[in-house]
Formats: C-alpha cells, structure tokens, sequence
DNA sequence: TCTGGGGTCCTAGGACCC
DNA sequence: TCTGGGGTCCTAGGACCC
C-alpha cells in the first residue's frame, strides 16, 4: 500500500515573519540580509524577485537590482518562534512529521487521509489554517515518496498543492531542467548537461537504459537516484527528534587577517560561542576541527582528536590553536571557523567509563551495533532506509 | 563594497590491527 | 619469504541543502 507524504514548504518563510510583524511591508520588495562585507541575501520577497533577486546573491547587487526595496537584516529569534508555531499546526493533523529544516516538514497522513472522502479539499483546507491561524503560506506537495513530495512542494508557489501520484512521474519529473533535481547542486548539473543530460527525463532515459557510464559517474547516489526517479525511495517520515552530530561556529572577519594573532581573536570568539552551544545542547564532542577561509576562497579543515569528550571552552581552544599554529602559512584569511565534531550526549560518558565492569556484556552489545550497522550499510539506497525498517517489514510480512 | 553560516553525508587514502 | 586481504579509525576534502 502507498502511503500519502506531505511535504509542505512555507514560502519566503522570514518575508513573511516580517510581514506578519509590519503588515505594511505586504506587497513591497522586500531584501532579508545583512548589507556588511560578504553580505548575502538570505531570502527576499516575490516582489523583489521579480528585479532578478535571488537568494545567495550579494546584498549590494541585490540592491542595485531592486533600488527601493526594504533590507531587513533579519529577527532570528521570531523565524524561529513561528517555526515551532508551524510544526505545533501540523501535530494537529498527523504526529508522524519530520522537520526537515527551519522551513520545511515531512508528514506522513495516510491514516488521516484515508478516512477522508476528498482528500485535496482536506488538505485545501489545511492549508487555509495555517494561513489563518499563523499567518504563514505555504506550498504542499503530496505524493508516495518523500522525494516526489518535495519536488511537488516546489512546483507551485505561493499557496501551491500539487500531487505526484506513482503513475504521473514520467508526465510530470521529465520534463523539469536537470538543476530541479533535488540533491543534484551547482556542480554536478553542469557536468551532467556535458553529458547531454538537460531534463530530468534524460536521466530517466539513461538510468533505465542501465547505461553503465551513468553509474559509474553517480557512485553511490545512483542507486538512491534510481529509486527516486521512477517514483520509489524512502516513504518513512523519521519522527526523531533532530540530534546534532557536530556544532560549529565561523565567521568571515571585517578585513582580511595578516597575521595569527588577529585570527586567534575571532577563534577565541568562536570557540566561545561553540562550547555555550554544546553545554545548552548537553553534549560533549571527541573532535575539534579548524576551518580556515583565503582570501582566494580555499578553504582548509584540519581536525584532531581529542583525549576525552569535551565541551570545555578552554580545551576547544586551545585545540583550534594548535591547529591553527601547525597550519597558517601566512596567507590572508577571509573567515575563521571551529566545529566540535563527533559529539553525544554528555550522560552517555558514564557509559563508557563503565566498559571494563562489565566487559563481557559490552562485547556483545557492541557486536549487535556492528551488526545493525552493517545491516544500515545494505540499506543504503533502498526503499527501507535504516535496518530496523527492514526487520520490521520482515517481520509484518511472516505475519 | 563580488561570493554567509549552519549543517549532513560521501569518498578516499593512510595507519594500524589481525 | 617478492610483499594478502579484510576491517576500522582518523583525517582532509567536497557536494549539497536551507
């Protein structure tokens, strides 16, 4: 049996934070982005849009497109406060939901739908309340796959729903440009267009043909991509909450460093803001990495293991120093950054210092997680996307 | 005052172990 | 005794997404 997927997308999502804030921005060109050195448009109104501005773009040439727009450099804390309010509407209809990012969610309504004798007029309808009730907009794609769901949030805006059923992907995935493919970015298209591959109903052609220079090129992401794009893959909404597995900090300096104690400045900074961070989350990270920025743009990651799972400011620091130490050449540096990788939840230390109490017992849980692991590595780029899915419908088809 | 900042996942080579 | 082969961990880099 098929399930129903919504991927629901609110559209210009901080414009319309900003709206809701001050009504009479409605309607004008609207810029979200700071207008400093590297400033970038973080996302902007339809009706900038229409200038040509984008995201991405540089703040000042977004300006230079649209003159009398309305810059905001943006209220962070709100975006966030309506984000919890968006992703609250949703439980509502379905607590199957996957927040796949600040703007974005994934949910599984096939029980709700199912007791539903029109099914769009309900969503048609969920839609409106969310308008009603928070005044968001949104763009809803419905489909069996998670995948045809996103691609059918993208198809419409603003206040779009469009369904993909399984038997409409040829008719509706062929003919989009190459670049729409969600997961194939800026520098794969190009490549892919070389090939000759325009649309993805080329792809389409090729993948099916089992062209083996295809495959060859996508590594990996072929067998997923395959799936995808002949409306399979992941149907499962992943109901965990969103655990980090490393936090970071960086930021491009005012000018350009020239020497190592004006970069050590903004490390400190850094360093600072990822051990607040990691204690707020309860975690501790076994690695540090560096990440510095030229002013060419190269960009390098130097990481180091750490002695013991921290999220001690000092340690962190000094282990960006080190790094820093062994690694600067001299060269200008653009930005500076510090992540701490690896990371678990503090509590689960204790755990580990108990291993040798109780060796034999660890033994074996440790051969079970080898064992799930390797069983997640075979479920890579199938349509059960982790190994307890799979056990579970082995198990529900012996039944 | 060209090109942010937060992440995730994948690849690939070398060290090291059995 | 002409140098295997599998596996994991660590590190660096890159693609992609919002």
């Amino acid at each position: 049996m098929s399930k129903v997927i919504l991927h629901i997308d609110l559209n210009a999502f901080f414009v319309r934070c900003e709206e809701i804030l001050d009504p009479t921005l409605e309607g004008k060109p609207v810029i979200i982005g700071h207008s400093g050195r590297g400033g970038i448009v973080s996302t902007c109104s339809y009706a900038a849009r229409k200038y040509g501005v984008k995201s991405g773009m540089p703040t000042y040439k977004a300006q230079q497109l649209c003159k009398n727009a309305v810059l905001i450099g943006g209220h962070y804390e709100l975006y966030s406060a309506k984000s919890k309010e968006f992703i609250n509407f949703v439980k509502k209809y379905s607590t199957i939901i996957e927040q796949a990012s600040i703007d974005e969610c994934y949910v599984d309504m096939t029980k709700v739908l199912q007791k539903e004798k029109e099914p769009l007029k309900f969503v048609q309808q969920m839609q409106a309340s969310l308008y009603k009730e928070t005044g968001l907009k949104c763009s809803i794609g419905i489909a069996p796959t998670k995948f045809l769901a996103k691609m059918g949030s993208d198809m419409k805006k603003p206040m779009g729903i469009t369904v993909i059923r399984r038997r409409d992907v040829r008719k509706m995935l062929d003919p989009l440009p190459i670049e729409d493919f969600f997961g194939i970015g800026k520098k794969t298209s190009p490549r892919l267009r070389e090939m000759g591959i325009n649309t993805i109903g080329d792809l389409e052609k090729l993948i099916n043909s089992d062209d083996q220079d295809i495959k060859k090129f996508l590594g990996k992401f072929y067998f997923g991509i395959k799936e995808w794009i002949n409306g399979y893959g992941s149907d499962v909404v992943d109901t965990e909450p969103w655990d980090p597995k490393q936090i970071g900090h960086s930021t491009t300096l005012p000018r350009d460093a020239l020497d190592i104690d004006e970069i050590k400045i903004y490390l400190k900074q850094m360093a600072e803001e990822v051990s607040k961070d990691a204690k707020a989350e309860n975690k501790v990270g076994s690695s540090v990495q560096l990440i510095l920025k030229d002013n060419e743009f190269k960009v390098i990651n130097r990481s180091k293991r750490v002695q013991n799972k921290t999220n001690d400011f000092e340690i962190i620091y000094n282990e960006g120093l080190k790094l820093l130490i062994a690694n600067y050449d001299g060269r200008p540096i653009r930005l500076v950054g510090i992540t701490l990788q690896n990371l678990i939840n503090k509590d689960e230390i204790v755990e580990q210092l108990s291993i040798f109490d109780n060796y034999e017992e660890v033994k074996e849980q440790n051969a079970i997680k080898l064992l799930i692991a390797e069983l997640n590595r075979q479920m890579k780029g199938t349509t059960f996307k982790t190994a307890g899915d799979y056990l579970k419908e082995k198990k529900d088809a012996t039944h």
